[in-house]
DNA sequence: ATTATTGTTCGAATATAATCGAACAATGGA
DNA sequence: TCCATTGTTCGATTATATTCGAACAATAAT
């Protein structure tokens, strides 16, 4: 019961450029899409894309910088949640707007 | 009176991801701003932002391809505008959400 | 203690993007 | 026709991103 936490973005600290950033890349685009689909916190082995685990390493530590994932230390596993509350606050619709984009069109391969 | 006119995509050709990435440059995002505050058609020269032409003809192009802006040359002059309402219905609220966002924070640095 | 599990960090290769001067193309006007 | 204007294209440089194997760190379980 370490609890040793991840750091991430206060909310004054999230920019629109990083979200966009972020976003832009069809990878990250699909981890935020599935974590927003489930509505719950997901280790990053479920989200799994058929890709090296250092590759979703770094989409999520983007993902993170940018603000809209936050993840939570629980045992050995990490627990990662979309920011959409927050992200809402500071920058409303954007990611909502996106998320209904990505809902119609799906962006998965399998 | 030529009107030799430059290729845009299509509303079916417009993906989400390349409008994010081109809105994660500061510059184009700044463009888009401009050209939304605006509310009219714009030439290059009017939207210089102490850069090189040849630098802000690149970001202009990213921009079309993207489907963000259009392009309509007129003499020797080009025309630009936003897709404000093609974007709209493809892709409902994200352009407009990003427009808001940027219109409390100025992003211009004169 | 040893081992398995989960994910991060490192490092190096490859790929993509930004920047901007210089040359170019198209138009309009003198 | 010649020149000015507007913006694009070219080419080379520099900077930034992506990718992924291998080594590592933290925890949990045996």
């Amino acid at each position: 019961m370490c609890m040793r936490q991840i750091k991430h973005p206060s909310m004054d600290q999230i920019e629109l450029t990083d979200i966009m950033y972020a976003l832009a890349d069809p990878t990250r685009l699909e981890i935020v899409t599935l974590l927003a689909a489930a509505g719950r916190k997901m280790t990053c082995g479920e989200i799994d894309l058929n890709r090296p685990k250092s590759s979703m390493s770094h989409h999520f530590k983007i993902l993170r910088s940018a603000g809209l994932v936050e993840t939570a230390i629980e045992g050995t596993e990490h627990m990662n949640s979309l920011r959409l509350e927050e992200i809402e606050q500071k920058y409303p619709g954007v990611l909502q707007a996106v998320l209904k984009a990505t809902a119609g069109s799906s962006t998965s391969q399998e």
